[in-house]
DNA sequence: CCGAATCGTGTAGAAAACGTTAAGATTCCT
DNA sequence: AGGAATCTTAACGTTTTCTACACGATTCGG
């Protein structure tokens, strides 16, 4: 939230962290921009007339840097202005006085849209050695033949991606997985990590993703 | 764009027009509905108050089918009505009167996002090996033959399609598709997906589109 | 170099999940 | 009220997955 008035700041920031987990606030151009580059934050409300220099120099710059949604609060009511602060990429524009229901809910909106914009689930999917692994989609392809996987083998899978480049031991593979006490952890996890490797492995005989460390347990090798 | 005044109609097409290739109409709900499905628009402005129902009850029908940009139109200054609308899947609301050239760079700005944020299929119509699905029209045909599909066929039908690429699990279809507690969601879905099945499927038996996932749930698969 | 422990892989039976059919129950329309 | 369409429930055969066990291969320390 960038807003130069400290009494509308502090009723604005109020209204927000009913539905923001963490609302970061900054007075000034200049303070802006060192919080965005700290925090990374999902969606940014900018009040137009700072001290420091005009707020649309602040949305030219932040859009050449990220594709957050930026909202725009402005007290002037030029079509002109609003015309080229949309078109500058202002996702959206609120006259105030704005009420806060409607502020909550246009930022609702802008953050649902975001989420749904699939930049989040990037994270999840990636390919190495023309094999794809997509944790969301649960998916995965090698060398484009579809290869399906088992719930099991999924939750191991998973597990190891979770802790990709660490080692896990074969008990802690065991409580993750199947969570439960009796059977023998060991031979189960041998079994289900070769059934595993044929699918997901390059060349299944020679693992390069899931490898085993002897005495430890197994890593995938993070990308 | 969906309007019942026809001279403001006229306006704001001839407005639209300078920046859009193609601008399709309609003045009843039920125009819009079928224009949707014949036309496939990148874009939907919907001003409320239509006479054949509310502006609201499409706004919701459509967000069940597509993610499209959707701009509500309102002469109504009600902070509620702002907030439901919103909450409901508006992307924008723009309050009469409206200048011209804000609504073109509100419009202009919705095309830009959605440009970018996904190349994917946003509307729910396709066509494949013979079998034609119209979520919008509510339309199944296969070999030229109307399907008809139940109500608890089409909610299947839709919540498939809706998180089409990804395996929907046994529970999350039971709750999409009948929101209740009681009762053995595993015998209802299997049940449903064969009648399912044998009406959108080429070949009932070896399933192309809904796909199982043993252990994990079905899978539209899209085209 | 050798033995013990650990790891990889094949096979077979048990358990769970799934596809299909059919008959009763319910709802909705005329 | 009668009848058609739809939903629910039950049963049974099939497929898929999990588990258990056996045996060869590899690793590691002395």
């Amino acid at each position: 939230m960038v807003e130069d008035d400290a009494a509308l700041l502090a009723v604005i920031v109020e209204t927000l962290s009913t539905i923001c987990p963490r609302v970061l606030s900054a007075s000034t151009l200049a303070g802006a921009i060192e919080e965005c580059s700290r925090a990374t934050p999902e969606l940014i409300i900018l009040d137009l007339g700072l001290p420091d220099g005009d707020g649309s120099q602040l949305l030219f710059q932040l859009r050449e840097l990220t594709s957050v949604p930026i909202v725009v609060l402005s007290g002037r009511e030029s079509d002109d202005e609003k015309v080229m602060l949309l078109d500058a990429g202002a996702d959206d524009f609120i006259s105030k006085p704005c009420s806060p229901a409607e502020l909550l809910a246009r930022v609702r909106g802008q953050l649902r849209r975001a989420a749904l914009s699939s930049a989040a689930r990037s994270w999840a999917q990636f390919t190495i050695d023309g094999v794809e692994i997509d944790l969301v989609a649960q998916r995965v392809t090698r060398n484009g033949e579809i290869q399906r996987l088992t719930p099991t083998e999924w939750a191991l899978l998973r597990a190891l991606i979770l802790h990709a480049g660490k080692p896990l031991s074969t008990k802690q593979l065991w409580d993750m997985v199947w969570a439960r006490e009796f059977g023998d952890p060991t031979v189960h996890i041998r079994v289900h990590i070769t059934h595993l490797r044929r699918k997901v492995e390059p060349s299944p005989s020679m693992p390069r993703l899931i490898v085993t460390e002897p005495g430890l347990g197994y890593r995938f090798v993070a990308p």
